[in-house]
DNA sequence: CAACAACGATTACATCTGTAATCATACATT
DNA sequence: AATGTATGATTACAGATGTAATCGTTGTTG
């Protein structure tokens, strides 16, 4: 259940997330529509699918001749994951130290900088 | 120059970033005293030590019979590229959505609350 | 009905990674 | 000097990943 999910796999999977089911050929052509840099091969979007399939983190609804795919797991917890690893990883946990990093490196709007002060008062008000 | 570091070798990254320049013995003992549920064989830490090398992550000088391995690269360099990649792969760049995730999934104290509301006043005075 | 096209399945293959074993060499010790 | 030992170098090997080509089957079309 807890499979990891590859660069080029996670393409698809955010195509799946934002909008699913999609078939095959669906898929294909959306990435080399919309992600113009990148240039799949049909055959290597069903590879893709397939190790997808395989992992357990998609699953599919026979359509006729052709297959409808859809996302196992919920982006939510995906990115939940990936989080909790990347601050492990790069910021041994410090929630504060990964927040110093990306606001100084990013430069912010006022209004996202607004945005944000919004959410930490949420925080404190939750307490 | 934009080499990627692998999850391991990233371990031993980090053992010179905080303390270099080291031995391959001694990064060998300190991986597997500080890190307690990894266990490497030497040859697996002369592995990582020497593919660090050949991607010019690592130099090393000369001491006697050893050598003493040093970073070539700045962890802050580091981290700012793995910053900007997982903010553009998770968040598709939009920073806010990545805070709201992060301050919303880790419980924080109300000290880290408040260092994090200092950060952002600071940004506010800066613009 | 025969040929083609569309779609899925199978196979391919180089590179990167994790994880080492083994080999060679130079230093230390009996 | 002979042998053990520490250290670096070379080789190994399976699984993951990126990137596809090709094969097989079935529906479509002249």
């Amino acid at each position: 259940m807890n499979q990891t999910i590859s660069q080029a796999e996670l393409v698809i999977m955010k195509m799946l997330w934002e909008n699913s089911p999609l078939s095959a050929e669906n898929i294909y052509h959306q990435i080399n529509e919309l992600i113009k840099e990148r240039k799949w091969r049909k055959a290597t979007v069903k590879t893709l699918i397939n190790r997808l399939l395989k992992k357990g983190l998609i699953s599919y609804e026979q359509q006729g001749r052709t297959y409808l795919y859809q996302p196992n797991i919920v982006k939510e917890t995906y990115l939940a994951d990936q989080n909790k690893s990347f601050l492990n990883d790069m910021y041994d946990g410090k929630l504060t130290d990964l927040m110093a990093a990306f606001t100084t490196q990013e430069k912010l709007s006022s209004s996202e900088i607004n945005e944000i002060k919004k959410l930490i008062e949420g925080l404190e008000q939750k307490k």
